[in-house]
DNA sequence: TTGCTTTTGATATTCATTTTCAGTTACTGG
DNA sequence: CCAGTAACTGAAAATGAATATCAAAAGCAA
């Protein structure tokens, strides 16, 4: 899955006449290797800890063509930071975000999926993308 | 129900303790005049034009108030501005966002509501909001 | 390798939001 | 009604995330 994700990261390079980076490599395979929602700070922190040297703008960089190569997803919650995570082609799922604890449950839901789908199409809307997020107590912080 | 607005905020003043000023029953009303969505820049504009004087961190403290006393929801689309949409108690509707032309159209549905609640139970959430927003192109823009 | 273009890293900049602080204003007790 | 005190305000400075700049470095095609 790991070397999948890297080939359309390399068909999307081709396909823009971009370089093939050392730096980019390496940002790509962080990103890879960590779970959801990574903020740019932690990524930053994660990469320059085995490869100081990369700059924080190539993290930026690096990241929105992440976006642009359909790998990854802008998630913004309330704290200020840009949070990213990794898309899963044909997958998608949504979060529960604990406002005791920060912590992020994902979940899938195939009937919402198709009633998004019902309304956009009501409405003439051609979809790209959505995201749901429901904020409340999870269960350890409800005590 | 701009009266009953206006009452909610007052009560939330008072169990607060907070003082009732010439500004934030200004900010309150043209905030009421307003429709879903402003973003601070287009409520301050709003308020600079029938009263000058009236600064810009009173506008931002006296939104996170209504937020607080429940008569607002702070929402964070794509384009770096914080935006403030009106609560309807008892209704909740979520956003079709057009990336061509930024548009944003409300609909709402009961039966993603009632699935939303089902799958928090089952985490064990409790939840005390929600927001779901769908990203794609308007009808208008689709051509 | 040469020459050209993209990319990088450090730094400066931007822009929304928050903080600071001195002056002003609202409330409370007398 | 007045004085004291604490909250509130406005202007300006500060913060912090994200972006732009630019000279130096690196990839790529011939």
């Amino acid at each position: 899955m790991i070397l999948e994700k890297k080939k359309i990261f390399n068909d999307f390079a081709t396909s823009k006449g971009l370089r093939s980076t050392r730096q980019r490599d390496i940002i790509l395979d962080i990103f890879l290797s960590t779970h959801q929602h990574v903020s740019v700070e932690e990524l930053y922190l994660k990469i320059k800890f085995s490869n100081p040297g990369i700059g924080y703008a190539t993290v930026y960089r690096t990241l929105k063509l992440f976006v642009e190569a359909g790998l990854a997803r802008e998630i913004l919650l309330h704290d200020g930071q840009t949070r990213y995570e990794h898309i899963v082609a044909g997958e998608h799922h949504d979060h529960l975000v604990c406002t005791g604890c920060n912590s992020i449950i994902e979940f899938e839901d195939e009937t919402i999926e198709k009633l998004q789908n019902e309304i956009a199409a009501r409405h003439g809307f051609m979809i790209k993308s959505h995201k749901m997020e429901m904020y409340g107590l999870c269960a350890a912080c409800r005590q």
